[in-house]
DNA sequence: CGGTTCTTTGACGTGCATCAAATCCTGTGG
DNA sequence: CCACAGGATTTGATGCACGTCAAAGAACCG
């Protein structure tokens, strides 16, 4: 059996999930078929393409997972924090590669082991469902906001995973995002000015830093998710 | 035990999925728990924010999922065909709502057999993960790609889970393919209108039929994906 | 038929991309 | 400690892809 050195640092929002670290219940089961990994920051855990051949918890740190067009062109599908289980494919070929933002601890089980164990199926099948819905609030940005709509969703859909702390740590450069909202980097920097200016957030300190000085904006801006939208028939 | 009456109008390339009509071997077990329904063209099958009880199969005809945003925007999130496994949510609430594009029938069980069942949640996950790649080739296009390239990939996709007929039905309007890739009405008609000009697809009919003049241009536009793309770190 | 809805095509406007240059930050070596 | 190089960010000026507006067909249906 593996020893768990590191404290796993996931937040209480991502309490339900996979990684070994957060179920006690779970914990002496998983121990004994996980095994875990360090990461250095630009450290690729996966490529595109290869061989899917087992699940990741993350237990430290920030990843990406991120996918390629040709022309030089990059999709960031998403930003994983401590507590994320990410890995799933289809095919057993992974769709997209997972590169980490910052020095990173990963636990992993087999892909094999995941689908035998038809009580990690469930959990793992509620945890697929949840990127799905993540996925569906992606495709929301992508396709119908406004550059300024996708930069404020981005930061508040990130500030709520986080637990809304005063202070988040941003990671990621501004590149990323922009490969995540479907923007230039020169647009990001814009309207995270344009967010200073009105208060929203204060100045990235030079550790990556972002001080959120209007919590209720960002809050305003998922009000409109869960609220009862009418919707008639094709139209 | 419901008598389930229509013959379901899967194709060979939605096999491996849920459905009770499609699995041989569950179907005596899924039988006991399933039920089904008819559904008019433009009804509402559910609704953004409703309770989700059921785990949907469509049988036939066809199905959009869209989630909306104010100010009367609207994201059509997939379209769907016979064989394809549909009301996964999170929280109990569905996040979208599931419109009937033409007659269609479906069948259904209960979200919380789904879960009880350990056999069921295995299959279960592996289509939710399937729709999770999917989602992700969506985010490609809408984060990445000119109108020209969302419509022809969005095409090549259609035609390839539909067994790369030479006449594809296609039971929704421009307005909603418009609504799925991120873009205008008056922009798929002009693209799909160049795309006429160029000899990759043939005049609509009447009845919705599109002939399929050239496959291998849709072969092509597809190859980029499966391709081994180079994908250093953080760039 | 005449009304309704959808599609097509053209002309024009705009939001974001692109290009460019200045500034800031960080690590390195003298 | 400072000088310097390389990379990231910020900001401004300009261009273009796609949105917006408008109007003319085309299909459908009572």
């Amino acid at each position: 059996m593996l020893a768990l050195v590191d404290a796993c640092q996931a937040t209480a929002a991502a309490k339900g999930r996979l990684c070994a670290c957060l179920e006690p219940t779970a914990l002496g089961r998983l121990r004994a078929i996980a095994a875990d990994g360090r990461l250095a920051a630009g450290e690729i855990l996966f490529t595109q393409d290869s061989a899917a051949e087992h699940v990741f918890g993350l237990r430290q740190g920030a990843v990406m997972l991120c996918s390629r067009l040709p022309g030089g062109r990059r999709q960031v599908l998403s930003f994983l924090f401590p507590g994320d289980t990410f890995g799933f494919a289809v095919g057993g070929r992974h769709a997209c590669s997972a590169v980490a933002l910052t020095r990173a601890s990963v636990c992993r089980i087999s892909a094999d082991a995941a689908d035998a164990d038809p009580q990690l199926a469930g959990r793992l099948l509620r945890i697929s469902q949840s990127w799905l819905c993540e996925s569906h609030a992606q495709a929301l940005r992508l396709g119908r906001m406004t550059a300024a709509e996708r930069v404020l969703d981005f930061l508040a859909a990130l500030w709520t995973r986080l637990d809304r702390p005063e202070e988040i740590h941003m990671p990621m450069r501004w590149v990323d995002i922009a490969d995540h909202l479907g923007l230039r980097m020169e647009t990001v920097s814009r309207e995270f000015s344009a967010l200073r200016r009105n208060g929203v957030i204060g100045p990235l300190s030079a550790d990556n830093v972002l001080t959120i000085t209007d919590g209720a904006a960002l809050e305003a801006a998922q009000a409109c998710r869960g609220k009862p939208l009418p919707c008639s028939g094709r139209d």
